[in-house]
DNA sequence: GAGTTTGAAACT
DNA sequence: CAGTTTCAAACTC
């Protein structure tokens, strides 16, 4: 593979045919053009994936989506060359431009399906370019949970486009879509970011109008996402048109089965501009130019260094070989690290681009999908409600009639009141990196309101976080996967309960509590005890290991019923009933057939009957991942509570 | 708010 | 894999 020959001031991408293409691709104009009948409004646009995708990360998917998932079934609408056409820009079509680009030496390399796009952009294990620099760190660390993703080949995250997985990495589409409603405001001279590091964040991303859905779509997308798009189109009602289509001749082409396509569809924190705007061409022109931002990132790269601190102990992350103490004192909130390389000898790209959000998912996501499933979903939390960067409590302060507002409103309301809103941590030890931490455990980077100590669970920290993930996911693929499973699909139907099928994963192994406590997993979470439990005088409420049942079913014993009656004295009191507050905290539904085969674990490998039962003689657990998921018993499709991070982020999926 | 209890996570 | 230790949340006072 021949490396690019780079202009260090400028991306080695940009001398490509496809950014040629992209310079000229935003406009930045209004739509409304061709009609066609393919829309995407915001009530079709499929959640994305997470970008980080630990097992649970991606699963949170709105039903929708999931019944046309399969990638080689979607039904994909004829689309002609005519149609593409309609991809107006400034220099030509979108199709033009395409075909052109196609036409390139270059893209006959890699147009053809299953081609990674990363490989001639990507640098290699110490080419450490601009562009490295300059992609969001999303990008660099798609691979989990890809399906084609070799969880045995890939070793560590920072290498997720730098080593050999890189064979494996198709890439993330990173993009946001704005909704009518968001651009209204857009239009009205609101900003799209709610701060000076967000808009940075964005710089290079530049705004397409998808005029051919004839809908509404506006995305935010970046060069990187859009010249894989071109290379290696996906078949996906979620996607753009030009990116199912164009690759040769202008003919649709084969679904690349371990591609993957994260949707950054931010949760936009519309905040009125200190000077409105009277149309957001211009306010957008941030985005439009790739390197407007090379200033920034030249400042943003300064090498901060490392506090020398030679009394005190280092800390090296276990199996990792990170020193930690090579952060210790960087206490930055604006820095960057440039520290190229740690002292373990990792390469470390901090993040340029990524956002205040979240580290593992795709941010966006969960208040969309959260809206798609409406406020019926129990216990699922707006991943902005715990992300000042996504709060969009200012832009519900508009457009408050809106449906979609209202029932963003409503959720966030039920989520604060069933989840106890998203209490920080408090974290002395653990340094936030481990599963201890809350915080950490959902996927989400510790708040403001966190009392923990010597946190790296943040933002800038985010490759340490990367690697620590992975190192405990070596040892546990399932770490972060759900805990919660469900086999029947009553979720959302009543939003105050949890699905009466759901269970612990793995069980608890309560011995004092009897499972009336939140020490117990179980309870905590709202669901009954199950046979995967070793709980001794097990009382849940909600079901007990027995199979005795749960909430009133059979007569309660007098430590429910106590508990029971504290719970609606509390709710007497106005305070919130504890039965219902105990319920899942960051739980939210799944569907099981979005969980990713990260770990190897597909549908069809999770049948019943290779399920194994976990408990051993002696009550130690022994897992097994087919079991993870419940059967339905209603036909096929499961639903996962899943632990979500709530996060603001901009956040992705596989996870951050 | 401090101290205790608890059980998951991490470690050996 | 089993026993032990560490940890932080939950709980109690």
């Amino acid at each position: 593979m021949d490396t690019p020959k780079t202009n260090p001031s400028i991306s080695p991408f940009e001398d490509e045919p496809v950014f040629i293409f992209m310079n000229g691709l935003s406009p930045i104009k209004p739509m409304k053009s061709a009609q066609i009948s393919q829309t995407f409004s915001s009530g079709s646009f499929p959640s994305p994936p997470r970008v980080f995708t630990s097992p649970h990360l991606n699963c949170f998917k709105e039903p929708r989506f999931l019944r046309s998932h399969n990638p080689l079934a979607t039904s994909r609408p004829e689309v002609s060359s005519e149609d593409l056409n309609k991809f107006q820009t400034n220099e030509g079509t979108i199709a033009d431009s395409i075909h052109s680009y196609h036409n390139s030496s270059e893209s006959q390399e890699n147009a053809l399906v299953g081609i990674p796009v990363a490989d001639d952009s990507v640098p290699l294990p110490g080419q450490h370019t601009e562009f490295s620099a300059e992609i969001p760190q999303a990008l660099k660390y798609n691979n989990y949970g890809n399906p084609g993703y070799d969880p045995g080949h890939e070793t560590n995250p920072l290498l997720g486009l730098h080593g050999e997985a890189k064979a494996n990495f198709a890439y993330v589409q990173e993009s946001f879509r704005i909704d009518p409603n968001e651009r209204e405001l857009l239009n009205q001279g609101f900003s799209l970011f709610d701060s000076k590091s967000q808009e940075s964040e964005f710089k290079g991303w530049r705004r397409w109008d998808n005029s051919v859905s004839g809908d509404t779509d506006l995305f935010f997308t970046n060069n990187a996402t859009l010249k894989g798009l071109m290379q290696n189109p996906p078949v996906d009602r979620s996607m753009p048109l030009i990116s199912q289509y164009g690759l040769k001749d202008n003919r649709p082409v084969e679904q690349k089965p371990y591609a993957e396509f994260v949707t950054r569809r931010r949760y936009l924190n519309f905040k009125k501009s200190n000077l409105p705007r009277k149309n957001s061409d211009d306010h957008l022109k941030l985005g439009s130019v790739i390197h407007s931002d090379e200033k920034s990132l030249a400042n943003e790269k300064q090498l901060v260094p490392a506090k020398s601190n030679s009394s005190s102990p280092k800390c090296i992350l276990p199996g990792s070989g990170l020193d930690l103490e090579a952060f210790e004192g960087l206490k930055l909130d604006k820095k960057v690290i440039n520290n190229d390389k740690l002292s373990c000898g990792i390469p470390v790209s901090l993040p340029s681009c990524t956002s205040s959000l979240q580290f593992f998912r795709s941010h966006e996501h969960q208040g969309a999908l959260a809206m798609e499933l409406d406020s019926s979903v129990f216990g699922s939390q707006l991943a902005e409600d715990c992300s000042p960067a996504s709060d969009s409590t200012i832009g519900e302060d508009f457009n408050q009639n809106s449906p979609r507002k209202k029932r963003q409103a409503r959720l966030r309301k039920f989520d604060a009141a069933e989840t106890g809103g998203c209490k920080g941590c408090k974290c002395k030890k653990s340094k936030c990196l481990k599963l201890y931490c809350e915080c950490f455990a959902r996927g989400e980077y510790c708040k403001d309101d966190c009392s923990c100590q010597n946190c790296y669970n943040k933002h800038i920290h985010q490759d340490i976080i990367l690697q620590t993930r992975k190192q405990i996911e070596s040892r546990n693929p399932l770490a972060f996967a759900p805990k919660i499973v469900t086999s029947s699909p009553e979720i959302g139907i009543d939003p105050n309960k949890t699905p009466a099928s759901a269970r612990h994963k793995r069980g608890c192994n309560c011995k004092k509590s009897v499972c009336l406590k939140k020490y117990c997993e179980c309870f905590q979470a709202g669901v009954g005890c199950s046979e995967s439990c070793r709980c001794e005088g097990c009382k849940n409420t909600f079901g007990r290991k027995d199979g005795s049942n749960s909430m009133g079913v059979e007569a309660e014993p007098e430590e429910e019923t106590e508990e029971r009656e504290k719970a609606d004295a509390g709710q007497k009191l106005g305070k919130p009933n504890t039965l219902l507050s105990q319920q899942p905290k960051h739980f939210q539904a799944v569907l099981e057939e979005e969980m990713p085969d990260a770990v190897g674990l597909r549908a069809s490998d999770r049948s019943p009957t290779t399920c194994i039962k976990t408990s051993s003689p002696n009550g130690k657990r022994i897992s097994s991942p087919s079991c993870d998921l419940i059967p339905s018993s209603r036909g096929g499709r499961k639903l996962i509570l899943q632990s979500i991070p709530s996060f603001p982020f901009l956040t992705d999926h596989d996870n951050p």
